[in-house]
DNA sequence: TCAAAAGTGGAAGTTAACTTCAACTTATAG
DNA sequence: CTATAAGTTGAAGTTAACTTCCACTTTTGA
């Protein structure tokens, strides 16, 4: 069992730094098997999550699926090698806010700067929101990241400047809430998430001022291609089918005898 | 070609009185069964989204798959049947929303209502969302919303309650936002979309004074459980595999020579 | 009552992933 | 240089939907 390594650091958050590893080291073309795969896998989770299918990685890798399958047996390994440094550069993030002298603009600056981190990569993403839990790096990061964000908001509040009725679950939600947002509308305009935190952000600070926000409202083609990409459900539902009006889709009162 | 029956009403908006159907009538049997494809396809819908299978619904109803395939050769026409006397219905809130005389009163009252009314039905929400311009019901119904919505922002913003600096688009962006909130949320605590409309409608509204917020701060554990069921990508990613540490799944540094 | 039209059911075909594995190739150590 | 362990590959098996089709049943109207 050398899969938990926790190194305590100051404050008591767990450190990720890498144990020697014990296992021999891979065979050269190996090695550099691995490494195309990560790249590959890499960019095709950055742009389409983390769906993306072995088969597919495989492809962009110039290589076998056996040899994904071999090399990551389970796509937590995968996942591990794609995001334990996000994880760390997130912390590094938090660290940062809370080194900002004004308590309300280190929860402004580490909120935005983690969407800025998330905004290129979508499979980070969807790891940060819900994959998180199903992982042993992600439980391992909740583990790291929450006590941060919990600090960061006793600053705030105690400085008058959050409101004293959010709690740190709800900035954990409104996370959640514009990063949803996000998924959504990065490819019709990357910076529209700015908008939408800035009135969250009005919306929970005490104070009466309102920053202007950025960007302009989207007009109406703009809504329509950020509502077509919202979360889909499984397969299409509008296909182009055959022209014939489908049996009965034409109305018919539910009375008729 | 007689599925497209506009009938100008007051304002223009497009009436959904249905035309007398031109095919003769359904059998007994199959109405019947008709009707028990819609109830079953209604629950399961409202319940798990619009990407329920025929193969279910037609369990759910007692009846063979082909019959449900009969009925509704296409999804769209299953959705008309399902959602179009929603669509009445939201139409219908908004007309109320516009009568009432405090603008910003009506604008806070439709969007209340209007996730009231979807807070029951998964399904209504995805087809409210996304799936709607892929349909003819949903490219119609937003033809008929976005006018009365347009209204309602324009006296909530002639009456100076509205930030000058918010359009149309931000509120139907908006509704998306916390729509989407609300699908990871109703199932765990059904009223937590409360909050985070009420943090937004503050961050949007020009006076400077906050409603206080309903409910309380999730705590951890129910935050866990809403990120868990947050719009998962397709396949699991945390099946429980052979224990068995995933080959270099722990951690190696990707400097290793 | 009975023939024709309408409707039904569900097995079988289709599609699109995911995963395994046994024959083959390559690097490495001696 | 060679034996061997490590690694590679992609075809074939598996799974889980979606959809079609036709032999059979039910309703209807003359």
């Amino acid at each position: 069992m050398n899969h938990d390594f926790p190194l305590l650091r100051y404050d008591g958050a767990v450190s990720e730094i890498p144990p020697p590893s014990d296992r021999p080291p891979l065979r050269r073309d190996a090695e550099r098997n691995r490494r195309r795969i990560l790249t590959a896998a890499r960019g095709l989770i950055a742009e389409r999550g983390l769906g993306v299918g072995y088969e597919e990685i495989a492809r962009e890798a110039e290589v076998g699926v056996g040899t994904v399958y071999r090399r990551f047996p389970s796509r937590d390994g995968l996942f591990y090698e794609l995001f334990h440094d996000r994880v760390d550069a997130v912390v590094g993030i938090l660290e940062e806010a809370l080194a900002v002298e004004d308590p309300w603009e280190g929860l402004r600056r580490f909120m935005r700067r983690d969407f800025e981190l998330q905004a290129s990569d979508r499979g980070l993403r969807e790891f940060m929101l819900g994959g998180a839990d199903s992982t042993e790096l992600g439980r391992r990061s909740r583990g790291r990241i929450q006590p941060l964000v919990a600090e960061l908001v006793e600053r705030a509040r105690s400085a008058g400047r959050l409101r004293a009725d959010v709690g740190q679950g709800d900035i954990e939600i409104i996370l959640a809430m514009v990063g949803g947002l996000m998924d959504a509308s990065v490819r019709v305009d990357p910076d529209l998430w700015r908008r939408y935190l800035a009135m969250v952000l009005d919306g929970i600070q005490s104070g009466d001022r309102h920053d202007e926000l950025p960007g302009e409202p989207p007009d109406q083609a703009e809504v329509g291609r950020i509502l077509a990409g919202w979360a889909r459900p499984r397969r299409g539902q509008g296909r182009p089918r055959d022209p014939e009006a489908p049996a009965r889709a034409g109305p018919q009162s539910e009375t008729g005898s």
